[in-house]
DNA sequence: CGGTAATCGAGACGGTACGTCTAGTCTTAAA
DNA sequence: TTTAAGACTAGACGTACCGTCTCGATTACCG
């Protein structure tokens, strides 16, 4: 299937992969410089020492080219099975977390959620490369622990999912809570509290 | 003490109040019908039948006079107690979800947060306008909760807040979930049970 | 006839001559200081401490006000006869001369004659408040000359007006040559040759 | 030395020649249909099909615009000579009057005069691009007369000059009267009976 | 001497042009 | 065919100005 991707690019100059760097290098930077709003093409092409024209030839607009560059080379993450549901979600929320606090992916987040808003395909490329794969370990979590016998029932992934990201977006981005390297072990434990039913934080239950 | 508002607008002719209303009208209005991105200020100076400057003499950027006009008669919610601790969490995520999903709020907010990055001014009046008033329920309603005896002690506000919002807020924006009217009560329930030590939907808990 | 003016104003409270003259004195030095494009109505009411209504109740547009601000305390110019139609001429051009030499004069007029392409009724009443009384005295000027037999006929008024305020307008303002004194002497005999058929300057005629 | 001029333009796409034939149609359509003050740059680039970055890119300001595409098709009109100092000037004069009766350039000069008293840049450009070369007309038309002997001395070009231009541009602009077929011979004839002492129109000269 | 009516300074109002900026497309010459 | 450079269209932004209108507070005359 390999030769699937060598289509026969040869008919004139194949395209200088130090373009493509050169662009998510840039990106990246100016978006921790100075935000997603005030990141122009222009600037970008300028400091990229690159043309505009072979920005579009690759990414059709703005939010593309952010997109593709943020993810550039994010955190594969392979899988973790820490052996026990609780620690399964710390992990889970320390790579959120990790993922969230990125410098990068913080100054592109917002700036991004609004463009989602008018373009739907983006949006949908969004959810399948980046949320996906997420909900999928959630997947994965919740049933190990249902296999260990943890639970006894399946829960819903996606609303597990949506209180782990959920939680922690809405404290840092909405609230402006500060950054603190403690955030992610309180919400997977407030999540496992709720999934196994012992109190969060270890507090007794009364009645 | 009302003399205090009072302050001595006697001095060339007044702000005509019409003005303040048919701006918050159409902005909302064209919110609905354009989405943030295509709400020009071109526009809703002349669907409004009011000049630029009036505008720019009230709001000193679109961020602000959108802002403005969605908070404009944003429910006053006076406060709920429904006699138990699940009850005002139930009541307070149907809060929390029916502004979610009203339909100017919902157009409004992603391009606000993008907004927020880079103006830390309208984005603290923002949290103090908006969302404080929403933590100080939760306040209440968990010192309620300690005070009928339903908790030991009395856990982090901040943290449930951001659990009850930003679940929702991840399910419906980010995730793009479908808007269920069920939601709001799974929210509300699967935060109950991490803070009571019950599993959620009454799942049964085996170890 | 004086009675004309004296209609019964005597309902509600009298007009404040000082509004007038702090208006007047106020556009002469804004003419000079900023010139006629940079001459602002708000500008001009904050300087004369005056509502910018009271000017509209006045004057119908900023033309009309600086028009009659310029034209305020203008040189009521009696009359010469020098005796002799050379020192007739030399009279009229010195006064000439001096009116477009005069800072506001000279401030206003560009600006002014700019408007007058859009505003025929402003530029009715310039002509006939300015420029028809200068004209008046061409035409005494040059019957002066017949009657004392220095010419044989009467030669248009029009077209010696026009060459007496033309050729210094278009020396001053429109080729920028620097002012000079001796030129309204020069312009003056100038037009004296034409008229009397002696060469300018007293040159020697060859032919 | 043609070289000189053809400067290594050879870097990103060339400027678009039909731009600036568009831009300079269309101003001079506009001046004769609605006047200098009420051209604006919007109308100018919808109607020529043009973005305003386009114009601001050649132009600053609406000032220069309008200059360039005045003078943009101006007769280069080499020499006259018609063997007579009469006939020179009235040569001249009819060129000078054709010129200020163009409907493009009538429409254009006054709003243009208004606009040289703040920007001395663009009044020197003015200058030196539109009369230098008619002045220098005028001394070549004066040295021929002296070559000729019809004049013993040559006079003073910059003050011929003003006479033939400035008596036509009163008359037409100042004065507002009619435009008239016979007013250049009429000029010209004043001038020519200046220089050579000869009276105006042919009246007699008493004494 | 108190009522009536036009005035006053202050400043908000609608409308409209300006000049700046950005996104995304297109056009050169060179490689 | 790709490259860098940069011009292209379209259209929003925020500022400025004009001429009008609206306040509450002054004056004058008239009854």
């Amino acid at each position: 299937m390999a030769w699937m991707h060598a289509v026969n690019h040869t008919r004139g100059r194949p395209r200088d992969v130090r373009v493509d760097d050169a662009l998510a290098q840039t990106v990246r930077k100016l978006l921790t410089e100075v935000g997603y709003a005030s990141l122009t093409m222009d600037v970008v092409a300028q400091r990229a020492g690159v043309g505009k024209a072979a920005i579009y030839r690759r990414y059709s607009s703005k939010a593309e080219l952010v997109f593709a560059s943020v993810v550039h080379q994010m955190a594969p993450t392979p899988a973790p099975d820490t052996g026990s549901l609780r620690g399964d979600l710390r992990m889970l929320a320390a790579e959120i977390y990790t993922t969230l606090t990125d410098p990068v992916v913080a100054s592109a987040t917002p700036g991004f959620l609004a463009e989602l808003a008018d373009k739907p395909d983006v949006a949908q490329r969004l959810r399948e490369g980046l949320f996906a794969r997420e909900q999928a370990e959630v997947t994965d979590l919740l049933a190990r622990a249902v296999g260990r016998g943890e639970l006894a029932d399946v829960p819903e992934a996606a609303l597990v999912h949506s209180a782990m990201l959920g939680s922690m977006f809405a404290w840092l981005s909405m609230l402006h809570h500060p950054s603190d390297a403690g955030l992610p072990a309180q919400v997977a434990d407030f999540v496992y509290a709720a999934l196994a039913g012992k109190p969060a934080d270890g507090r007794a239950l009364i009645v």
